[in-house]
DNA sequence: CTGTATCCACCTTGATACTG
DNA sequence: CAGTATCAAGGTGGATACAG
């Protein structure tokens, strides 16, 4: 099935949560580390080189000094964002929802 | 974040693919063992159990000789529904890119 | 048919310390 | 800054047997 296929690249439990907050703006290794609340460095570049050889991602040295990271979203991965639009909606309806009782 | 709270409700290997399984038509436990390819019996009650407390499907006992039980989207949970076709798209675009080269 | 109980291997994740 | 190495702990999931 198809939805299978998805979820093989998008599995582990932050893929999805990059993705979200590369959608709008490219962002280096530090910025992800403090707007995915929670992850740790390691899982964040774990999660980062699987994604990147899924060709998801793109990551460009800056030769600044010190290097700094940036990542972004390929074309590719750009598609996700519909999905990724509709599941925030839900998922802003879902703490609704539980707040509200 | 919005995404967190959906990812937080379909957290676990199985959730993705068992709503998809569910999106057109309802659904016995045997049905959907046999559709959703791969998961062992323990993991789908136990994955439908958290999912009904979640109020994503709803389950029925039919009175039949044996008893069977049926599952399907609550309203509450079709509301995915666009996500998973999203994201089915998605995946079968990403499946013939794989399958591609 | 629709589950639950148990046992167990494996994988994922986190904390911490460390490197370039 | 951007990672990697190591260790430890807990969660995840499969097989099997069993129950209602």
């Amino acid at each position: 099935m198809a939805v299978h296929d998805a979820m093989d690249v998008l599995n582990g439990k932050w893929k999805i949560s990059i993705i979200a907050a590369l959608c709008f703006n490219k962002k280096r290794y530090s910025d992800l580390l403090n707007d995915v609340k929670g992850i740790s460095g390691k899982m964040l570049s774990r999660e980062l080189k699987e994604m990147e050889t899924h060709k998801l991602v793109k990551r460009t040295v800056l030769s600044t000094q010190p290097i700094t990271v940036q990542y972004e979203l390929t074309e590719y991965g750009g598609k996700l964002k519909s999905v990724i639009s509709n599941l925030a909606d839900w998922g802003l309806a879902h703490r609704k929802k539980i707040i509200g009782k």
